[in-house]
DNA sequence: GAAGATTGAATATTCAATCTTC
DNA sequence: GAAGATTGAATATTCAATCTTC
């Protein structure tokens, strides 16, 4: 569309601008942590966060539904992603007794290992690639936008 | 990890807590507005992008080259994509005669007619997730990091 | 040999259907 | 019937190889 298709909503310039810096960030800094991740240690962006939320959680275990909701994953995704974790020896499922509908995620001792040989060099990625190249008051600036746009998604799927 | 693996370059609590605002919201808005756009008008977000970016250049064509650096996609990708935008009648390929390794893609008039009727919702949409829910100030904020973070990445893809 | 572009296979994601237990 | 989870097919993306023209 040209600039000349106003309407009484839509973006002046200086918005279409900032729209496009938003889409650019967005495409490019997970593509680039997640080839950096994958050059260095065989594991996806993707996979790296579920290696985080395990290692995070009591006895390194997560119920799929709720490791689907902490990364913001379709269960269907998730179950996916986990079958190829499974068969590289990063996690294993288990039984969950007190809800036999339910499945535990564990993180295998080889995922800790290899969640703690990839942490150091994926933080320096996100230094390099984000933090440090932003003044301390922009970071935080674009954090907490950020925050508010995610709440108001989580919040209302409507 | 937990946070007492602490390290000299490590994230501290803050960093942690604004990096996964940024992973949140860049992972939910663009699944949001895709979804947004397929309900209503059938194609993703990579297709409008496609679409307005022709509808911006000179007789609505762009070169395959080109296009592919717009959008940030790698030019396998594109191909592909732009197969089935063509199967769906919304583009068109045609040789290049200045150069004959190139291609035109150029936007049918059904492709046009798309973006025209797609844009408004589109944009109203943008606006309900993204550029409503922040302050002017925040909005900005955001775009400029952002664009900071962007062009550092074109820049040097080292 | 490099740039423009495509191709097919491998991998990942989405979508709708299904199954089990609550 | 809803929640937890998976499955297989359809679709999309990545990766490496290839082809043509510069």
């Amino acid at each position: 569309m040209t600039s000349t298709a106003t309407g009484p909503h839509w973006l002046d310039a200086e918005q279409q601008w900032l729209w496009r810096q938003w889409i650019a960030a967005s495409t490019l800094l997970p593509d680039r942590l997640s080839r950096d991740l994958y050059q260095a240690h065989g594991i996806s962006l993707a996979d790296y966060e579920i290696l985080v939320r395990l290692s995070e959680s009591p006895q390194r275990r997560v119920r799929m539904s709720e490791l689907a909701d902490k990364t913001l994953s379709s269960r269907s995704r998730l179950s996916h992603q986990i079958d190829r974790m499974e068969k590289a020896g990063l996690v294993t499922r288990e039984m969950c007794t007190e809800d036999r509908r339910g499945q535990w995620c564990v993180l295998t001792d080889v995922g800790w290992d290899l969640l703690v040989a990839a942490a150091p060099d994926h933080v320096e990625s996100v230094r390099r690639h984000l933090v440090d190249v932003l003044s301390p008051e922009q970071f935080t600036a674009l954090g907490v936008a950020c925050g508010v746009v995610a709440d108001r998604l989580v919040a209302h799927q409507d």
